[in-house]
RNA sequence: GUGGCUGUAGCUCAGUUGGUUAGAGCACCAGAUUGUGGAUCUGGGGGCCGGGGGUUCAAGUCCCCUCAGCCACCCCA
């Protein structure tokens, strides 16, 4: 029979992957626990109106990147492709208005259909926190404070550069976008396919292509930050002052714009060399106008959203599981006694492991194998006397003890 | 979706201008050691050479298709 393979574009998380990811999420949820971001979790799937509105008619995400399908009963379902969306619609949902701001920390996997790369899957994870109901440039400070101190955490602050950059108010976009087009238009001969595609479909995106004529053809494009209207400039500048004050370093990136139609003001990405193509690590900005948008009440939201994997990629070695006990019995007897006190030392908080198989050496070199810590040996000699044998496996040395002294020798052992 | 590179054992890789039964290291299993792990030695199990088709007396090797991974683009976390 041919070997099984995963869906492409899906990966399992085996032993050491799964290990690394879960250190990744449990690190980043305590350090936004202390910044007030408690759990919430969205379903996996939605209605399909919720991104399709959402996110931009014409994005790409929107237009071919979606696992969609028609549930059964007839509506458009989507598999989650991020989770903003998902997590406006539970705050509209759930009539949590009245409880404003809130703070909310998600993870879990997402689904975009595109050709999978390194970093890049069709099924993928993310952390995300979001702040809503908070209208001021504080909100802006947090929530990338709260970014800056997870990326600490996790080791990979020195990896990334925080890339800064404000898209304005509605006024501001307005009459940025007017003159770009423009701009564009006039030069539209010297831009390439994708970018002369873009012009029609999201103009704004021109200004970050990596095609060298284009690049040429932004040189000399007009600023966004000469039409930002006074009330989004003193915003900004607001928001780059609290960075300053709390000490992160930022690049002010005029050229940074955001792939999904909802946001606005500020948009910031946390970028690394280090991971080729993909160097995206964590990513996000204000969304003033997604709620109101999906039929709420207008409501303010800032938040980011980050790639387990790839932060899994920078994140120096995933952290070794803890060392257990090996349980090594002689015989029959000794076999049944040491399931009753694997029982009772894994209740008093101990990792214990138990070879069911082998003669002696065996279990001794299955204790080896997963790295215990010690080993229990006993048969019929020791149980008659109510003893066991207790082997320090990193000195070698053994003593006999009771078998009532056992659970405070381990305990000062690991 | 576009272009390119690569697929040989669980892992990392050899495999000559096409030529007997496809190899190595590590890992795994077992024995040397029937109450003592790591080291050593000995032996063993493991491969539709990604899959399918073609050329040929003969294909891991050449050609075509396909699947997957990787790299760049696109896009994005």
């Amino acid at each position: 029979m041919k070997k099984p393979q995963p869906v492409r574009g899906t990966h399992d998380l085996l032993p050491g992957d799964a290990r690394a990811h879960a250190a990744i999420v449990a690190t980043a949820q305590g350090i936004a626990g202390r910044h007030g971001y408690h759990p919430i979790a969205t379903p996996i799937f939605e209605f399909t109106d919720v991104f399709a509105r959402t996110l931009g008619e014409t994005s790409d995400v929107v237009t071919k990147e979606m696992y969609s399908f028609e549930d059964k009963g007839g509506d458009s379902l989507t598999l989650r492709p991020e989770g903003t969306a998902s997590i406006a619609r539970a705050f509209i949902s759930g009539g949590l208005q009245q409880d404003l701001p809130l703070r909310f920390f998600m993870s879990g996997p997402m689904f975009r259909r595109e050709r999978p790369q390194k970093g890049r899957q069709r099924q993928f994870h993310q952390i995300d926190a979001e702040l809503i109901g908070v209208a001021t440039p504080h909100a802006d400070i947090e929530v990338i404070a709260l970014a800056d101190a997870v990326l600490d955490a996790l080791g990979v602050k020195q990896d990334v550069s925080l890339e800064l950059n404000t898209l304005g108010d509605t006024e501001s976009r307005e009459a940025y976008r007017g003159v770009l087009v423009e701009y564009l238009r006039d030069h539209v001969s010297e831009l390439s396919d994708d970018s002369r595609d873009r012009l029609e479909r999201n103009p704004l995106r021109v200004l970050d292509s990596k095609n060298q004529q284009d690049k040429q053809v932004v040189e000399g494009a007009p600023k966004s930050s000469d039409y930002l209207t006074a009330a989004a400039s003193d915003f900004f500048g607001a928001v780059c002052e609290g960075l300053n004050d709390l000490g992160i370093a930022y690049n002010i990136n005029t050229r940074m714009v955001r792939g999904l139609d909802y946001y606005c003001h500020t948009a910031f990405e946390f970028v690394t060399a280090r991971l080729g193509a993909q160097g995206t690590v964590l990513a996000g900005g204000r969304y003033d106008g997604l709620i109101e948008l999906m039929g709420g009440p207008s409501t303010p939201g800032i938040g980011w959203a980050a790639g387990i994997e790839r932060l899994a990629m920078m994140v120096a070695a995933p952290p070794a599981p803890p060392r257990p006990i090996a349980l090594v019995p002689v015989g029959g007897a000794a076999e049944r006694r040491a399931m009753v006190m694997a029982r009772d030392l894994r209740a008093a908080g101990l990792s214990i492991d138990i070879a069911y198989s082998g003669n002696l050496s065996r279990r001794m070199k299955r204790a080896n194998k997963v790295n215990a810590r010690a080993a229990i040996v006993f048969g019929d000699d020791e149980l008659e006397r109510g003893g066991v044998s207790l082997r320090d496996l990193d000195s070698g040395e053994q003593i006999e003890i009771k078998q009532d002294e056992l659970e405070h020798r381990l305990a000062a052992l690991v």
